[in-house]
DNA sequence: CTGAAAGCGCTTACAG
DNA sequence: CTGAAAGCGCTTACAG
């Protein structure tokens, strides 16, 4: 290991203070000479030095560093968001500390905690859903952008990035109504405190208790464990149940839960659409080559992950002043595949 | 923002010096009388102290960070190895910068500078292939461990983590052999200078070279942009010049080529395994609901991920003195699917 | 077992 | 336009 050359050194080889070579780092030109600048860009040059970020950061409070902490990284949704974050951030010279929390409240807290000693500028969170008042208050403290799950306690928020869960569910319900379905069935993993969830849910409620569908039964089925064997269990269960002139529409409220459900259909030896009509969210890059393909609520998972960054870098930038807190919602559509051909 | 406490405020409510709290700090408790442990930790506790990362790596030269690049952070294989390296990390209190190069030498060339900036301790990096010799001269000053991709510059090599890709091809090989297979062809991305390719492609002619394959017919096609339409133009290609009377299988050598065949296979109304055999590298979680299901070569990515955090973390552990150099192989198994029934 | 002091590599008023 | 000096919040020999 070489040694670190230092500003001193760059200072003392050009014939100038220290101060002068961190006004050149740092860009501030226009307060300097022509000679100045060009010799310490020279010896700067030749004597391949690099500054540490950690001193500046040290010094200036400030790291150019963003921590992102998701629930779940195996989630195709988060990586998108994942995506869209780093692009971002790359983009105006910002790095992501990635935390990976696996839908542990306690990890989450973990993960903050260690992020900020590291004296990161800003964070993008996809919560657990577990420490809303821990992340309320952390929002006080420095920019924080909450993506896909917003939170609220004691009537306060923090910004979000998330979708319109409500239209979501309408165009899913809208499209298995118009296939002629007369029973309507959600399955859902535990909405806890996860918002999502809870809208997909309520908004299910919702549209099917409405007084012109009468005639549609509609029931809501919580999947305790995203397990092929569970989710397989439930299926059984409905398919036991069904009336026979039942015209059974299935929506799946994500994109882990779908496989599922195409793995559990296999193993039960049914077949789609032949024993039901099937929609899941989230487009994945596998939704069109399943068996079958997937009709699906297409969420703007990228979207969400960049405007997430653009609006926390947005914040840094102007040094978390008169930022007006914002709760983004981005819409949805419906791509319509074999699973729901009737 | 509330005013930062530091360590000075701690030492002056407890009494003692920084020094006396820096120890406590870092555990060096058997050097300490267990009153003076037990003011300070009270001290802590209740002024909510919390040190400042910046300023330990600062004076430690040490950041408990590593940086991981990827050259392809959408690739589920990147994905899986980023989780085994996060978890692995967490274990050890490590934290990780995630960088994506998008396969561009010059991005990653810049994430490593950008890094060495930070001031991380390791470098986890999934190679573009495009700066063996800027990696063999960064692993000659801070520990690297190479993960899927290997590299040699000038006879020298960077410690790597990945699989036995010759025995992957070769269980394929024997796998559509079996099925009486006797036009075997290879689909891969551009070999450039990265090493699975050029050893899949490497392997699969050695192979099919062999004496006792005089009747097998072999080809390699290269996928230079990995787009549907592309691809549907080589198998059309591939379709066109096949003998009636030949029973094809095909190879694809990653995940995202196997996900771009079953899609141009569909838009070519062709079928699987009616029109020819698959196997697909990687085990993705979609490739058993896929239609066909998918024979694939399952690596064990989630490992290459661990062991490369662990062998990292190790060489940081022992100050990066004593480590032998290390290329660790693991190795793959061929799961048949319904893609190689015939 | 503990403290005084130096210093990690920068940035930032302040003064000129 | 430039420099001397202080200081960001820690850790680490050194001395006792």
């Amino acid at each position: 290991m070489k040694k670190q050359i230092a500003i001193r050194d760059v200072a003392l080889a050009a014939g100038v203070s220290t101060a002068t070579v961190s006004r050149y780092l740092n860009g501030k030109f226009q307060s300097m000479g022509e000679n100045t600048r060009l010799r310490i860009e020279k010896v700067i040059k030749s004597m391949d030095y690099k500054p540490n970020d950690v001193a500046r950061s040290l010094r200036s409070t400030k790291s150019n560093t963003i921590a992102v902490i998701l629930s779940d990284i195996l989630n195709p949704y988060s990586i998108a968001i994942l995506q869209g974050i780093e692009e971002a951030c790359a983009e105006f010279g910002y790095t992501i500390f990635v935390c990976n929390s696996k839908e542990s409240p306690l990890k989450e807290s973990e993960f903050v905690e260690m992020m900020m000693a590291k004296r990161v500028d800003g964070f993008v969170i996809n919560t657990t859903g577990g420490n809303d008042e821990l992340i309320v208050n952390l929002a006080a403290e420095i920019p924080v952008v909450l993506v896909g799950r917003k939170i609220s306690k004691n009537g306060k928020t923090v910004n979000s990035v998330s979708i319109d869960n409500f239209q979501g569910v309408a165009l899913a319900v809208d499209h298995l109504l118009e296939k002629r379905c007369n029973s309507l069935i959600l399955l859902s993993p535990p909405t806890n405190r996860i918002s999502p969830r809870i809208e997909r849910v309520g908004a299910f409620l919702a549209l099917t208790s409405q007084a012109n569908l009468d005639n549609i039964k509609s029931d809501v089925h919580i999947i305790e464990k995203i397990q092929i064997d569970r989710v397989a269990e439930v299926l059984s269960d409905i398919f036991e149940k069904k009336n026979s002139a039942d015209s059974l529409g299935i929506i799946a409220t994500n994109g882990i839960l779908s496989l599922a459900v195409l793995k559990a259909v296999k193993q039960l030896n049914r077949t789609i659409p032949a024993d039901f009509l099937f929609i899941g969210f989230d487009d994945t890059e596998w939704s069109s080559v399943t068996n079958p393909s997937l009709t699906v609520i297409s969420q703007p998972t990228y979207q969400i992950g960049a405007f997430a960054a653009k609006k926390l870098i947005t914040s840094l930038l102007q040094n978390n002043e008169n930022i007006d807190l914002e709760s983004l919602e981005l819409p949805v559509q419906l791509i319509a595949r074999d699973s729901t051909i009737n």
